[in-house]
DNA sequence: AATTTTTGCGTTAACGTTAACGCAACATTC
DNA sequence: GAATGTTGCGTTAACGTTAACGCAAAAATT
């Protein structure tokens, strides 16, 4: 491997000259410029990162903006083990994540929690952009030179670092495929659309559909279901949509919330097929029980994981990394379910 | 973070004596050692990493010990690109891996291929111990000092650094679970044993078997068959056990070989249910044409990155590792078939 | 013409660890 | 008692990069 010293060897200049070249600030002549330049092309010269940080000595803090983790059936505190595990892996880089909770469910919630975080001079940001409006005016709030990388989802028209998540459509297709599975020849479905006016949700709904498109022998029921109600409130739903329908024999939930339609449903015994989303804890509990029978996971920890190793390799390695990361639709159920977290 | 130089400054000591401690080199007093010993723990004292790596200046080889990557229908090619994917990752650390194949069916050419990373003094082995008694013959032969992970399979007894794999039995059950649902009310199963006195197959075929002891409506009817036979032997020994059994509508076969299964049950439109493992390109080929249900993954490129990570965080970074590491048991099919390779 | 500023480069200490080397003081051997 | 180990420690150069500092010579401003 090449160094900096038999660069400037070469070149018949000074190891400072060379480094200057390097990170480009100035106070070299043109031509000295060109001929070093041209040495580090055709000699393949890489920093030695070792020497990089042994020298610069700097610790580096990554922001992690995302909804507080018992949200959404604690579907964030899976990302957060993911992102602390990529943390304990980079102790050695002296990486250090930093956490900025949020509400999801208020604007002002996610954009102080921006804010706090910017205040504090991030040298990079995780975010979970659940909000669309509010993250897009945060985002443009972020100084050039941070950079940030989407988890879960995405804002079109921004210019993250990368974006790591999962084709909802794609997932809503497979997990038609499951229920076709589980509820063969004819009958009615039920999917619960738990959210309003969220992207992947909806998106969800729609990979269901387009699924049963050319199946007339199968009814799709599709009901919206507040997620963030109450336990009475959310029960007494579920059995009201039950009972309208009469003959759902299937039911697709289209978020974490999975665990709490299973409950009410196969509270006493297996009377409907269940399939829905994330591998929280109490989803796994009751697959295990019985109660849900596919569980479709985003990969929420390796989204957290990837979200980690991606601002690593940016800041630290300064190695270019892949703008696009599409998690797997992992298919869960209780047979494979003790390998999944 | 505290530093060699500051616990030789409490201790009194210069740094030389800390270090001739902190790697045993001896020549140092009890009493000296001890008041070091208890200074690093006091402190917590971690190495730092970039330093180490500075002052080393070591070129870390690993060798890569397993069967030629076109056999088991290019299983071992999938692993080599997660091993290829490790290494790129880590050029930094001065990472290289060296693969040395074996024949899968001959001992000598595993002993020969073991023997030749050994004469180049490879720092750790990567093995696939697919062969049992050559493999425990070879494992006695590594000095002390060179770790060695397993890859897909295990040998008891011997003392790896760590055993990466998949619960075979499990993924066996899981298997079963896929063709219960595509074979509902009751039918005949058939159960492909590709090799003979293999571990894994021979799990999975109980693991599958075990599913279905309570369920007299599914006869399953168990046929060994040679994996490695050429296209037209084989064609004619899996039309012969399908004209035997003539009402088996589920095939579940043990290896990566199902493709080859598919293209002569399905090949003119789907006829039986076929669910088997691993993908491979050819594999995923079917899936897609819709030829195969169901594919148990092994995880094969994540086990191969496992593989190449473990022995990086041993010999390169010295922290500890997992002794064991699990891989999920992904099932693949046409609907998410696309984000798995 | 005298001054300040800019340009273009070299020099150097520092980061933390490693391991070779040096060197007293003491112990052992012939 | 002279020669030869052994023990227990300190000293130092090296690894490659960074960035502050220094300093001529040339250019620009008074």
């Amino acid at each position: 491997m090449i160094t900096i010293k038999e660069i400037a060897r070469r070149a018949g200049l000074s190891i400072g000259t060379v480094d200057r070249v390097i990170h480009g600030r100035g106070r070299v002549s043109k031509e000295t410029e060109n001929k070093i330049k041209s040495i580090i092309r055709t000699t393949g010269y890489k920093t030695n990162i070792h020497a990089r940080n042994l020298s610069l000595q700097t610790t580096h803090h990554f922001g992690v903006i995302i909804p507080f983790p018992e949200q959404d059936g604690s579907y964030w505190d899976i990302m957060r083990k993911g992102i602390d595990q990529a943390e304990g892996e980079l102790v050695s880089f002296n990486v250090h994540r930093h956490y900025f909770y949020f509400n999801k469910y208020t604007e002002a919630s996610f954009l102080s929690a921006g804010k706090e975080a910017l205040s504090q001079r991030m040298g990079g940001l995780i975010i979970a952009p659940v909000l669309f409006d509010a993250s897009l005016a945060f985002v443009k709030s972020i100084p050039p030179g941070v950079p940030y990388v989407y988890v879960d989802s995405t804002i079109p028209g921004t210019a993250p670092l990368a974006v790591i998540g999962q084709d909802s459509f794609q997932s809503g297709v497979c997990g038609a495929k499951l229920m076709r599975m589980l509820v063969q020849g004819s009958g009615d479905i039920a999917v619960l659309r738990m959210l309003r006016n969220n992207f992947h949700i909806n998106e969800r709904v729609r990979g269901f559909s387009s699924f049963f498109n050319d199946t007339p022998s199968i009814k799709l029921h599709v009901f919206d279901v507040d997620g963030g109600a109450d336990d009475r409130t959310f029960a007494g739903n579920i059995r009201s949509i039950d009972s309208i329908t009469g003959n759902c024999i299937g039911f697709f939930v289209t978020n974490a919330e999975t665990h709490r339609v299973a409950k009410v449903l196969n509270g006493k015994g297996h009377a409907k097929w269940i399939v829905g989303y994330d591998c929280t804890w109490e989803n796994k509990r009751l697959i295990e029980e019985g109660a849900i029978d596919f569980i479709l996971s985003q990969n929420t920890r390796e989204q957290g994981y990837a979200g980690v190793t991606t601002l690593f390799r940016h800041l630290v390695l300064k190695e270019p990394c892949a703008a696009e990361v599409h998690m797997p639709i992992d298919i869960v159920t209780a047979e494979n379910l003790s390998y999944y977290q």
